[in-house]
DNA sequence: CTCCTTTCTTAAACCAGCTTAAGTTTTTTG
DNA sequence: CAAAAAACTTAAGCTGGTTTAAGAAAGGAG
């Protein structure tokens, strides 16, 4: 029983125990060791993921190589390359662990016997996906209209913690800088603040 | 009714014409002249729109003033700023019409009535959802990978009919770039194809 | 059809952010 | 605990894309 996901649920649709004990069952629990990849750009994506505790990261190989982190996913998100979870298409995008990371993974055919079963749990997820959506037009919105180090500045206003949780590289590759950018300007934030 | 929404949730879920019917019953059909606001920045978001035909464009205001479009919706689109329906918040973007266009809006309240009576639809409404959201991934892909000439490149070579549709100056603000520079980079391929 | 407004083009000067390269620190592994 | 690998820093030089400004073309209103 993961006291995680029934409280996420309950906060979108009426959940009762009973339902949520039996709901559980299509779930499997899987442990994920920091840099293990859970889903490969190019391989199947086999499941879904809710993030019980830890962090997961989004990305994708550039042209060049370096690796280009479009989301990340802490404890009581989603994530999976939800086209290809859905589809069944190989995955545009991997999936890894940021650190040591616990997630419940449902498949596909589990999903949908589980939304056969359960109709609320589509209210649930459309909920879930709306958020999602809005979230990442939001991240279009900055990425447009600010600077890379307004982006920063943002970035680590609202998240001080998880900055401090990621390495830097991955925060470059998150904030679509280079590391070498965002150490000067972590330099010139450190010299204002102690003055 | 619409053919155009009852062919699209067709396509999601399985729909019979007497449900649909009294679907339709909770939508209001709307007209848009090219240029006139469906939704402002800063007031209530009245309705979600499903687009019967036209085109919708949702943008937001730069701090000095110019606009950035984030997305647009064309036929069999919904367009709305999700956040702002759902919470009665005061919207974050402004819609409008880049033509003439006409819509489908159901209200906050409808939608809520829809998805007590027709409880598929929330089903219908989670893969709407997880579509926008897995393309509004994809964009943040594409800006976060591609120079802001590949950018149009690849927008030009996916849509080009709809390049035509609608002013380079809104185009510009899509892509991310000044009307100063898709300009010249329109100039170099022209040059570059008439050799 | 004419005037006024908006959009589009051209070109030069400029700068935010990248590249390269070398050195330093931290983490991982045997 | 030592050695190797990975992550982070610093700084100089460079470039893709912006800014500014002015003229040309297209659209819309009367």
């Amino acid at each position: 029983m993961s006291e995680n996901l029934y409280n996420h649920i309950a906060k979108f649709i009426p959940l009762v125990r009973e339902d949520f004990a039996e709901i559980m069952l299509f779930f499997d629990s899987q442990s994920v060791k920091k840099k293990q990849n859970l889903v490969e750009e190019g391989n199947v994506c086999r499941a879904n993921y809710f993030v019980e505790k830890g962090c997961l990261r989004m990305f994708f190989l550039d042209v060049d190589g370096t690796e280009q982190t479009i989301q990340f996913a802490i404890e009581n998100w989603w994530m999976t390359d939800i086209e290809a979870f859905n589809k069944g298409k190989k995955a545009a995008f991997s999936i890894q662990a940021v650190e040591n990371t616990e997630v419940l993974a449902i498949t596909k055919y589990e999903m949908e016997r589980m939304l056969g079963t359960y109709p609320l749990m589509e209210s649930y997820f459309r909920q879930v996906y709306e958020r999602a959506y809005a979230a990442s037009l939001f991240r279009v919105k900055y990425i447009m209209r600010l600077s890379k180090e307004e982006i920063y500045d943002h970035f680590s206003g609202n998240f001080p913690e998880f900055v401090q949780r990621i390495p830097q590289k991955v925060l470059a590759s998150f904030l679509g800088i280079t590391p070498e950018y965002l150490s000067e300007i972590r330099k010139k934030r450190m010299t204002r603040k102690t003055k």
